[in-house]
This record gives C-alpha cells, structure tokens and sequence, in this order.
RNA sequence: GGGCCCAUGGCUCAGUUGGUUAGAGCGUUCGGUUCACAUCCGAAAGGUCACAGGUUCGAGUCCUGUUGGGCCCA
C-alpha cells in the first residue's frame, strides 16, 4: 500500500467529502442521554435577507469549534442551527424587487400575496445560507433546524404573547417612532442612518399674545394645570389680543409649528423671564400655546434662544412635554402615515408635508413674521429600507412591561448565573436593563407573527357578557380584557391552542366583529424565544420534530424503561438541552437579543437560557472601518475559502478571537489577471465614475488594468473584476501546509509500521522532550478553550506544531528513521504524537485533519502505548452508553469523534526540556556564526565546547544530532578545552562553544562581534547591579524577585566572563 | 451628554495578578534546489510601548489628564 500523502492538500476536495461523509455518519446529531453531559450552543440566528459575511464566518467558527471541541470531550454536544425571519429587512427586500422588476407596491398585490412572496424568498435564502454554514464545517444538527416563524417558533411566540398578555405585562401607549412614509412602517433606530443634506433655516417669531381683560390671571391658572384646555386651539377671536411682544426662534422644519404646543426658553434666561407663563399666538393657524421653561429643551446660547415644541414630531420636544405635561396639551400629530398633512393641519391638509413647509413660510412671510433664512447644512435621518427622510411620528404602539422583566434578567448576571467572557461586557448589558424602558413590539409589517389581539366594541355590557361567553374554546384558552378608554371595547388574546386554520371559529369571531390586530411583532421578540422556542416550549408532553416533519423517533422510542425517565418532562429534548452553555455573538446584539433572551428565559422556562455568553471580536478594515457592501470593503467568506481553503479560514479566524473587541483586517483586490493583490485605500473605496468610464486599478505587477467591486457603480459586463481578499489569511494556509507536509513526511516514514508498545528504556531524549511539550501543549490549548481565548489557544498548538514538533523533532528523527534498529520505536513515539496532534488540531481545522486522521488510520489501525500509560482514551464516546464508530475497533473511525486528548502530567518534564534547551542553542549558535561568517551551508564545521563534565555528557550524547541539525562535528567537549587559534566563538553561560576556521575568520571582525555581545551583556548586568544596591528594592522587593535577580546576574556574569576571555585571547 | 474599548517595530497583533534582557506572524535585508514543505529552510536588521504628569524599590502593565481612533446608549 503507498503510503504517500499528495504533495499538497487538495482543500476544496476533502472539504466536499467529508462534509457528506460527517452527515452520512450522523456525527453532528446530538440526543439526550441522561448518561452524558450536555453541551448546548444556540446559533445567533442569521437572517434570510442575504448572504453569510465575515461577521457570520467568524462566528460560526468560534461556535464550531467549541462544539467540535466539547463533542470530543465525550459530551453530547447540540449547536443548534436555523435563521431568523427579519421582519422589516426582509419584507422591504422583497418588496423592493417587486417594485424594480414588476412596479408593483405591496398594497398593489395585498398582504396574503406579498407575505406568500416573502416565504419563497425565504426558502431560497434560507437554503443558500444553510448550505453556506455547511461550508465552513459547521458540525450544526441539520435535523433540528429551526426558523422564527415555524410552526414550532410561531407556538411559543403566540404561548408568550398569551401569558404576558394574561399578566397584565402588554399594554398599547403611544410612542414616538421613525416613521418611513414611503414604506408606511415604523423602523427601529439601528435601521436609521444620519447623512448630511443642504437645507434651510427659517428664523420667525410668533407674538405674545394676552387675554383682552384678564391675561395675567389666565396664565397663573395655566401654571396649575387647570386651564390648559381653554388656552389651547382658542382661535384669536376668543378674546386673545397682541401685546405688542414677539419671540423669534428657528426652525428647519417650518410645517411642524401646526403641531406646535409650546414655546420653550430656558429658565435662567433673563431676555424672557417675563414671559414665561404667557402665552403665544402661532399665526399660521390662530392657535394659542404656552411660553415655558425647560432647562433640558431650551440653550440660551443657541441662536435666540427660544425654541418651538411640537412634541408629536421631535423626540427632543417630546421628552420636554414629558416633563411639562401639565402646562401644555397633549401632544398633535399632523401627519397621515404617508407624510401627508392630517385634518390637524387645517387648511393645509392632505398635502404633502414638503409642499406645506413652502405654503406655512409663505404664509407666515405674508403675515411679517419671517424674519430670515439661511442655508445650513442639516443632519438629516433616513430609513435603510426605503433611504427616504424619517419622519419623527406619534402613533399607537404594543408595549412590553420591563419593570419586573428587567430586574430579574439584571440579577441573573449579576448573582454569576449568567457569565460574560470578557467580563466588562456585563456591563453593557446591566446598564441597559437598568434603565427598565418599555418594550416595545408591535410593528407595522406583514411579514412577521401577526399579533393575536382581536378587537370588537359592542353595544352594551349585556352583550359584552353574550360574547365572551360564546367565545368559550374547548382547546384554548382566550383571555378578554376591557378596554381602558372604552369599557365597551373588548381586547381578545388567544393563545397558541387556536390553529389560524380554524375557520369557523375565525368566522365566529369576525360576525361578532373581532378584528384582529393588523400589527406583527418585533423579530427580537421571537428570536427572544429562540433558546427555548427551538427546543420545543411550549410543548413539553412531546420532543419537538425535526426540520423533515417527523418526531425525533429514536430518543422518543428510548422512553420505555430506559433511564431517560430521569427527565423532568416527556419533552427530552428541551429538559436535556436547556439551558444552554454558552452564547456566541457580537456585541451590538447584547441589548437587542442577549438581554432580551434572559429574559424570556426566565419568564418562561424559570431559568436562565446559558451560562456564559463570549462576546467576540468585531472584524473592521484596514482603515478601522465595519465592512459594509454599502463601503465596498467586504470579504465574502465563500471566495475566501476559496482561495484558502476552509481550515486555513478558520484557523486564522480562531488567532484574532481574544478579548479584544475589534480586529482589523487589511483587504486588498486580487488582480484578476495574475492574482497579485492591491491593498485597498480610501480612495479606492471613494472613486465613481463622474460621468466619465468606470475608474479601475492597475496591478502593480502586471500592469493590466481591472475593475473592482464598489458601492458606487457596477463593474462593465464581461470585464475581469478583482475580488477583495485580505491576505492575513496566509497565516492559516501556511499552517495547513505545513501540517500537510509533515504528516506527509511522517506518513512516508511509517512505512513498516508494527504495532507495539514503546517501553520507558527505548525512549530517546528527542522523544521524551517532544512529549512533554505535547502534553503542556495540550494543557495550554484546553485551558484556553475553557477561558474563551481562542487567540492564544492557536498560538499554542501552532507553535508546538511548527517550531517544535516539525523545526526540531522531524529533523531529529531522520537519522532515526534510516537505522532499522531504532526505527521501531521511532514510528511508535511518532505516531502517538501525530495522533495528539490531529485530536487538538481538529477543532480549529476540521477538515485537514480528518484527512490526515484517515490516512493515519491506515497506516497505524493500533496507537501504541507508552510506557504503561496509553496516552489517551481513543474514542470521545467510550465513557457513554453507546458507541457510534466499531468498524476498527481500535481508533475512532473520525477524528470528529475521537477523544480530546488528555496527556498525563508525568510526560511533563522541566529538567529534560532545560536540557534540550541548550542543545537547542548551541545549534542556534553555531547556525548563527555560519551565516555571520557567511560560510556555505554545506561545509562541514568543527565544535569544541567548554563546560562542565555533566554538561559534556549531555553534549556528546546527542552529538549525533549536531551532524544533522547543523553540518557539525562536536570534536571534544570538556572543562579542559580551550579556544583553538582562529576560532568564532559563543558563549551560552554554562557553556563556550569554539568553531575553528583557519582563515575563514577575520579576526577584527570577530573581536568586534564579540565586543558588542559584552558592550550589551554589561548594559543588562548594570542594570541588574543597580537593583540589588537599590535599598528600597532590597527591603521592599519579594525574596522570590530578589533571588530571581541574582540568579540572573551570576548567568550574565559568567557570560560575560567568557565573552572577555575570547576578547583577551583574540587581541 | 453618559458608558465601553483601542493606541506596542513598516503592517496586523500577543504581553496573565506591576518584577529577569518587550515577543510573534507578515513585510524588509542577506544566504539557501540534502530525498516533508520555496505556502519552505537558515540568519539578520528593525521598538525612548501615543503624549504629559502621578503612585511605586520597580510601570508597556495601576491612577489622572491630553491627543487621536472605534463602538454602544441617549
């Protein structure tokens, strides 16, 4: 059989197989088994608007491979899979392309028809996004995925909804929103962006107005609250007259002051201390308000330092009446929902608010109380749906009571029962539940969970009772509540037991005049859920089914007399798996979604939903920018792996996920032509077209020119288009290679391989040294693991493996292999550590190393043992009840379900690697002094060491190995050696090594060499001295530190010593 | 306005509770086709740890301020 690895690793080939090969295999599926420990990831589920990007690349990765880990680890190991409905982001995609493709609006097509468009969008997305997942090595149970507006989902939404509802905790409130009027929805705050417009700033006034008779009294009463109603709408003609006052402020939304309610200044202002409590007239409506005062509102130092309040259209305004509710109105909307003027408008309505802005300053022009315009350069808002202006808007909205909510998910993290991993994100986290702020979830889409209150008002309370009692439902429960402001109105909550499909019944309800709320929820509130929603709550009689429609069958059949009555309910799955592990995500979601989730968590299940929640790094540019499409900077994670291949992605992914919490990522554009790569800069991330030929780059390499992906233009049909790349992803297809070339020469060496044990005797200092840095390695990378720093855990096993395993072992092992008699022992010890190694490598490269595991498995069936102890158990199952690999029975048929490695702490030796420490430098040396002296690579050199009778010993016994590490002969070592004439030399503090070199060596340029070498040890030694004279370190400094110093300062003295005697003895 | 974070060789980053001579990868320079790997091997150069104070026997590490940058909330 050839035993011979292809000379590079064919990424795209394995990646295919043994994608298949893990599903065929069933490994990724996670059951209950009360036998075993459970290991729960819940993906943060990513929408069906688009497409995977880095974000969703590195977090799938960080989730991966903690699964693939704790999988290994013997635990059964759920990472559940699915994708989240995206309510406004995704409807708005749809409907967009309608209109592009089709004209269409969605009132043109009604709600059923869009909605019914908006799910087959979503399979195909869904689909894509999955297969993407899939991709990266995502060992997800593809049977239980999940999507937010499932059948399951849709459940625990509407089972929620109905407790909440039943607990008093949903209200209706009004509530400022961003209103898009293009899409006639409210949008939330993250899906508005700011941008700079060209606009106007008027500056007018309205006149101080007073009651003919009695002013002064009416604005005392005013203060009290009493008569605002009288103040407010009282046309001119009431009795109100001009005194003569006026009081200017600015604007730049003119038509705004229809919905006027006050006027504000600041309370310390003396330029209107008078005026405070007096009242205005608007003259563009004749309607009288207030003068108040509001420190929060009104900036003296800002133009004249009166402001107009119009509460239903300015945030800013509206926090004001918040606080002066009782001297003005209730705040007046003026705007329908398509951004046109409502009957508060008067005169002005039903036209479009940009045509009353003109009309209002026309009007208030005529009437002389325009005082000047200006140009001014507008921060203006605009929704990232429609990318038209958002209007602030006041409208009836569901409300989630925070108040007990909150707290309870404050004390969660707060008692430790949920950790954040770094630490300081809690803080995010608390800060923002603590401000206890309603939630609200209503919002005007139709893609979404329809809110499941309907609506009726009746006659009288006789037939309010009639009603209720016919609504009565054997199979669910209703939950009917009085309307506040109508006690005639009936609010009617049905919970999850009523199927939509039940027509009669809906039929019912709609002769009774139920109409149900047009409104759908906030997508946060059912990925909220997701935790337990995916695990099947809130059904707890039944596990949930899997995506294909049918029970989980085997752990259901399991029930009888298996000890899975051990569960608390006959839902297996939800009791097994929740509450989660661990949550992945980034940290803009930890509001949004992480609060959110503990939350319901603990509302619904009386449990938290994980115990940890990593935060990891947010990748940026190399401009420190977030990607965007809309910035051209993007790295799409599917040509990255093509290009790299998957492992070499994720390993490299895993380095940059510490505790920071941005990485930057450099990307450059591939030159199509010869793959050379152009860093990208902001001006290439800024150029257009100007009318002119769309801009391209020119390769630096090839000189031809390309174009390139960018948010302002599309690149010309049929030309070559560079792709982004970043080529920080060198650093993990370099270590692919590399582990592919050493399996590859290791596999070549095994040949011959028998099975068998090595004994303690038989090991070579090479081996003893290799293994204990193997089962630190492995201490290292687990310990890393369990603290969430991925970064470091890479830095491990990469340098085990390349500067230890590979630069020193496989080199040392060569001449080993070429001697029949130590060869044996050599392929066992050899094997042991390749095996180790894939297990560790396994997680953060899965595919590479199932290739690698498979052709290791040919060749070594049996791992050997060493010395007594097998170096670790072979399969992750072996310590549960079933077994899922036999067909060996040896070694775990994938390494996906072989052991973590678990090394015992007796390979780990301190002295032996201090030893081979020195073998190590002694060879950097002498490698050292043949390129200083620039002598050819292949001319053999001669080593005489001065040192001690032990060291010499240790020397000698490994003098082979100078031969094939450094082309030298270690000719004599001893404390009787001294330099012979014409010598490079080094000294290495226990030991001086000489390298004669008749001629070779110009002995003032070794003289200088070795002056600068003592000029730098007497730099650090008067240093050191300068610390043990200093009497506050002596009396202050910890022993330890002192003893430290000292130590150190005898090496570098003794070091020093042997530098000036090869001075003395060149000069 | 409140909060969090970042600033270390040309680039991207490590640097554990303050304690020996501040490290790595890439890039650069020099030298290498010995039968695993040029996606490689060997060697070297390159840093007053953003700035200013302070605490301490001792500061890249702790504190205060300044400057520059990112993000979240309002």
């Amino acid at each position: 059989m050839t035993s011979e690895l292809a000379k590079t690793y064919d990424a795209q080939s394995a990646q295919t197989r043994w994608v298949e090969h893990w599903l065929n295999q069933g490994y990724c599926n996670a059951d209950p088994d009360p036998n075993r420990e459970q290991h729960t990831i819940m993906i943060p589920l990513p929408n069906v608007t688009g497409a995977l990007h880095m974000g969703h690349c590195l977090n799938g990765t960080v989730q991966d491979l903690l699964t693939r880990w704790r999988r290994m680890q013997g635990k059964v190991a759920l990472w559940m899979p699915g994708t989240d409905h995206a309510g406004i982001a995704t409807q708005a995609v749809v409907e967009r392309r309608m209109l592009e493709e089709e004209g269409k609006t969605r009132h043109d097509v009604g709600r059923e028809e869009l909605v019914k468009r908006i799910w087959k969008w979503k399979d195909e997305y869904e689909a894509r996004i999955l297969n993407q997942l899939k991709q990266i090595g995502s060992s997800c149970d593809w049977r239980r995925v999940r999507f937010t507006l499932d059948e399951v989902c849709s459940k625990a939404v509407r089972r929620t909804f109905f407790k909440m509802f039943c607990d008093g905790l949903i209200f209706r409130g009004k509530r400022l929103v961003n209103w898009d009027t293009y899409l006639q929805t409210a949008v939330a705050d993250d899906e508005v962006y700011t941008e700079d417009i060209q606009g106007n700033f008027w500056t007018m006034n309205y006149p101080v107005v007073q009651k003919a008779e009695s002013g002064e009294r009416k604005a005392e009463s005013t203060a009290h609250g009493d008569s605002r109603l009288s103040a407010v709408g009282s046309p001119l003609s009431d009795g109100w007259g001009p005194t003569g006052q006026r009081i200017s402020f600015s604007t730049t939304r003119p038509e705004t002051m229809l919905g006027d309610t006050a006027v504000c200044v600041h309370p310390t202002d003396e330029r209107y201390a008078d005026l405070v409590g007096k009242f205005v007239m608007i003259p563009a409506n004749g309607r009288v308000i207030p003068i108040v005062a509001d420190a929060l509102l009104a900036d003296k130092t800002l133009g004249t330092g009166a402001v107009k309040v119009t509460p239903a259209h300015d945030p800013n305004d509206y926090a004001c009446w918040t606080r002066n509710k009782d001297k003005m109105s209730e705040p007046i909307s003026i705007l329908n929902a398509d951004g046109t003027i409502n009957e508060n408008g008067g005169e002005f309505a039903g036209l479009d608010r940009y045509e009353v802005r003109k009309q209002v300053v026309a009007k208030m022009e005529a009437l002389g109380h325009l005082e000047k315009v200006e140009d001014r350069v507008i921060p203006m808002k605009y929704s990232d749906r429609s990318k038209t202006p958002i209007e602030p808007f006041l409208s009836d909205q569901w409300f989630v009571k925070m108040d007990k909510l909150a707290q309870d998910a404050i004390d969660a993290v707060e008692d430790g029962r949920v950790r954040f991993f770094p630490q300081r994100y809690a803080k995010t986290y608390v800060d923002w539940l603590a401000e206890k702020r309603d939630w609200c979830i209503s919002r005007q889409l139709w893609w979404g969970h329809r809110i499941p209150v309907w609506t009726a008002t009746f006659k009288s309370t006789d037939e309010v009772h009639r009603a209720l009692e016919e609504l009565r439902h054997p199979n669910g429960f209703t939950f009917a509540k009085v309307s506040e402001s109508n006690p005639l109105t009936i609010l009617l909550c049905l919970d999850d037991h009523f199927d939509d499909s039940d027509e009669a019944f809906h039929m019912r309800l709609a002769k009774m005049g139920f109409i149900q709320d047009p409104d759908v929820l906030d997508t946060w509130f059912s990925s909220a859920l997701w935790p337990h929603a995916t695990l099947g709550w809130p059904d707890l009689e039944h596990n949930p089914p899997m995506a294909n429609g049918t029970l989980n069958a085997e752990s259901q059949s399991g029930n009888s007399g298996s000890p899975l009555s051990a569960f608390r309910f006959n839902n297996e799955v939800l009791s097994f798996f929740y509450p989660g592990s661990v949550l992945v995500t980034s940290r803009d979601i930890i509001t949004l979604w992480v609060a959110r989730m503990v939350l319901t968590g603990l509302y619904n299940m009386g449990d938290i939903p994980f115990k940890h929640v990593y935060i990891h790094p947010k990748i940026l540019d190399g401009l420190g920018q977030t990607m965007s499409k809309s910035k051209g900077n993007g790295v799409d994670p599917l040509e990255l792996i093509d290009k790299y291949g998957t492992d070499a992605v994720r390993f490299t992914i895993a380095s940059l996920c510490g505790e920071t919490q941005d990485v930057r990522l450099p990307v450059g554009y591939e030159c199509p032509h010869c793959q050379a790569v152009t860093p990208q800069t902001k001006e290439h991330q800024d150029m257009k077209p100007m009318g002119g030929p769309k801009p391209s780059i020119k390769c630096g390499k090839c000189k031809k020119s390309f174009q390139f992906p960018s948010p302002w233009f599309t690149p010309d049909e049929g030309t070559p288009v560079a792709r982004i790349v970043s080529e920080r992803f060198d650093f993990g297809r370099n270590f692919c290679n590399k582990l592919w070339n050493a399996c590859r020469f290791a596999f070549m060496n095994l040949e011959g391989y028998s099975a068998g044990n090595v004994a303690e005797s038989e090991l070579q200092v090479e081996d003893r040294w290799v293994l204990s840095r193997l089962a630190t390695t492995v201490r290292e990378v687990t310990t890393m693991l369990e603290r969430y720093q991925f970064d470091q855990a890479t830095k491990a096993v990469r340098e085990f493996t390349w500067n230890e395993f590979c630069d020193w072992y496989l080199e040392m092992l060569k001449p080993r292999f070429r001697n029949e008699e130590a060869r044996p022992a050599a392929q066992r010890v050899l094997v042991v550590v390749v095996d180790t190694l894939l297990r560790l490598l396994h997680p953060f490269a899965p595919f590479i190393t199932e290739e690698l595991w498979h052709k290791l498995n040919e060749l070594a069936p049996v791992r050997p043992t060493i010395g007594m102890l097998s170096v670790s158990p072979t399969r992750a199952a072996d310590n549960a009840t079933q077994s899922r690999v036999g067909d060996t029975g040896h070694v775990a048929e994938s390494v996906m379900v072989a052991a973590w490695p678990t090394m015992p702490v007796s390979f780990i030796d301190d002295s032996l690697e201090k030893r081979f420490e020195r073998l190590q430098q002694t060879i950097v040396a002498v490698r050292n002094v043949r390129s200083v002296y620039g002598i050819a690579p292949g001319a053999q050199l001669k080593l005489f060491m001065r040192c001690a009778p032990d060291v010499a010993e240790q020397l000698q016994a490994v003098a082979s190995q100078f031969d094939f590490l450094s082309k030298t002969m270690l000719e004599a070592a001893g404390l009787d050696i001294s330099r012979p004439a014409g010598s490079a030399s080094f000294s290495l503090g226990d030991a001086d090594g000489y390298i004669p070199l008749e001629g070779l060596i110009d002995r003032e340029a070794e003289l200088t060499r070795q002056k600068k070498e003592s000029e730098k040890l007497k730099g650090f030694i008067k240093g050191h001295e300068s610390k043990l004279s200093n009497e506050g370190f002596m009396a202050k400094a910890p022993e330890k530190v002192i003893a430290e110093i000292r130590e150190t300062l005898a090496g570098l003295k003794a070091q020093l010593e042997s530098v000036e005697r090869i001075i003395s003895e060149l000069s």
